[in-house]
DNA sequence: GTCTATAGACTGATAGAC
DNA sequence: GTCTATCAGTCTATAGAC
């Protein structure tokens, strides 16, 4: 197919298929050199060993998933408003084309916590410290909202916007029926909708 | 430690424990012996494999996160504000005991889609056709919101009660510092302004 | 029913030829 | 750098004693 991809990285993106389709556990050598279309032995002379690469795939996607959201989180020329659109358009642009992405985060990360706690180490507490927190608690001040914390808006955002990706299959299983074309129509209208219901929890535009 | 529990139940409460945790393929058949405290020729003496043992864990799981809203999701003679209040405090009641069943059910499903497809049977179009979906549907009409549907609150509703739970660790390492108290504290405050929420979607107490 | 011992298959990793 | 062949370790499953 594509003859100047070197081997290297020819390795590197069937591991990541693989890995995120089927976990680290599930996931065999031999189905990434096959995916790759070379042999066992050379993946072990890339990557001295199953799990050098896996932490590598790892560390990649811990960062891709968290690139998606933190130039625009810690923008501070952008209004809360259209904040909000961007990240949940963000997550669902990049969640369809990535649909496994967030199922094989978790799942490591609760195979392994300790170990991969510390990959988290650089974004620490960058929800708590970002512009985008800051700027929910002056709307909910302004708005004299006292119950709740920025802290449970981000959730939900997060959580209406990934969780209906993370469980699509069980979404199409139990709402028949459903189709492929009627989740995209459905996971599109939540581009509009998820910022709007966001927004009137935080009483923008009242 | 119970020595009432015949050698059966014991196997079936250890597979339990270590396949929630660790899922299929990386769940090893000593372990659970280990963990029921028999041997491991005993565990295929009374299930054939370890893929049997697994088919009747993965089916219990599945009724277990199912059975949690089924009864009052169809209950007919509570009203749509109360009910919406149950379902959310049943799943973080027991979410909050099993922490690990909706990563696992996600996670194995994605795993092998077609074959656990069939084990849903039963409840198919379970949410469509439910009660509550009516009660969703009669409040959008008697609020003249047309423009989402019943489906998107369900998910919303599910969404942010269930995706801080399989979430955990990640939010737990972004968000600093935060321990098991302020945890529980942050789910527990979800009991009540979740059902805010969704009723606020829906026009309810207005 | 429950155990020990082991077979048989799979998997990650390496040796060595080219 | 890339391949074939194979080793060594692990895991599921079973045979056979009690």
């Amino acid at each position: 197919m594509e003859k100047d991809i070197s081997t290297e990285k020819k390795i590197k993106e069937a591991a990541r298929k693989v890995f995120h389709e089927k976990g680290y556990g599930q996931a065999r050598t031999r189905d990434i050199a096959d995916e790759a279309g070379i042999n066992l032995a050379l993946l072990n002379y890339y990557f001295r060993s199953k799990e050098k690469l896996f932490d590598i795939i790892m560390e990649e996607s811990l960062i891709e998933i968290f690139s998606i959201i933190i130039d625009i989180v810690n923008d501070e020329s952008t209004s809360l408003d259209r904040k909000i659109d961007i990240v949940v358009n963000g997550y669902i642009d990049s969640l369809l084309v990535n649909p496994n992405l967030p199922l094989f985060v978790l799942s490591e990360i609760q195979a392994n916590p300790e170990k991969l706690m510390k990959k988290v180490g650089v974004p620490k507490s960058m929800i708590l410290n970002s512009y985008f927190y800051k700027q929910m608690q002056d709307q909910l001040d302004l708005k004299d909202i006292k119950d709740f914390t920025p802290l449970h808006i981000f959730i939900n955002l997060v959580s209406m916007t990934v969780f209906p990706i993370v469980g699509k299959p069980l979404l199409m299983a139990l709402h028949h029926p459903m189709n492929e074309d009627m989740y995209m129509t459905f996971m599109n209208e939540r581009r509009i909708f998820v910022p709007m219901w966001i927004k009137g929890m935080l009483k923008i535009d009242e």
